[in-house]
DNA sequence: TGAACATATGAACAAACGTTCATATGTGAG
DNA sequence: CTCACATATGAACGTTTGTTCATATGTTCA
């Protein structure tokens, strides 16, 4: 592509050097989109204070299980959540201690406007 | 909504107290839609390092100025970034510093697996 | 003023997304 | 084994999203 308008080359192949890899660009944008919907939000806040099972957080979010179910799946294939079987219910909890350090990151930002 | 399968009566009803408004949520899932497009997060990444103009971005990204300039637009009406105008062309520059925050957290994340 | 450049913007389109509905799978109780 | 419950899954649907193309706006310089 031509570039015309550039206003200091030098610098501007300096930063085009470390311009990270579209792959990695698209696996952190994956991660990030598990956080861009809402119910996928408030799953992750329950999540936090406690391990539950579909119906529960059905219930909480006030929303049918199979659409809980489904984010339950995104969440789980892309290893934010995870699930421990216990007779008929599953519990999901979270995967790691670095989903709610982002979620927090997040929150902090939206609260000082 | 009819609840059945409850694990612990009281500890749902607590943590039911203390959901979140459902605006809150919207609000903070419409901020990490922000970083959910490895475009956006390409422009962020090159943002880091210093102010630049559209034509630049496009340049290093290798993209047209067309698509450039729609996502700064989506990222400027989310306060992700701001502009200055010096002659003909518009400098772009992260709007705080919880940006790069959020974005550093993300990527701690994916480089732990 | 007019040409050249930088950026913005609207319409169009395909692709991705989130929920609903219907149905399937898996488990425990009787 | 059968029933009831908990969860999963596939198809369908409307909505949102990101890019492209065409065009408009705004700035500088001659």
């Amino acid at each position: 592509m031509n570039h015309q308008c550039e206003i200091n080359e030098i610098e501007l192949k300096e930063i085009k050097a470390v311009m990270p890899i579209s792959e990695e660009m698209n696996h952190l944008s994956t991660l990030f989109k598990m956080y861009s919907d809402p119910t996928r939000l408030r799953i992750l806040h329950v999540l936090f204070q406690r391990e539950l099972c579909v119906c529960d957080i059905a219930y909480l979010l006030d929303m049918t299980h199979s659409a809980i179910s489904h984010q339950l799946a995104v969440l789980r294939n892309n290893r934010i959540i995870k699930t421990r079987r216990s007779g008929k219910n599953i519990f999901y909890s979270l995967d790691d201690e670095h989903i709610q350090m982002i979620y927090n990151a997040g929150l902090e930002h939206i609260k000082e406007e």
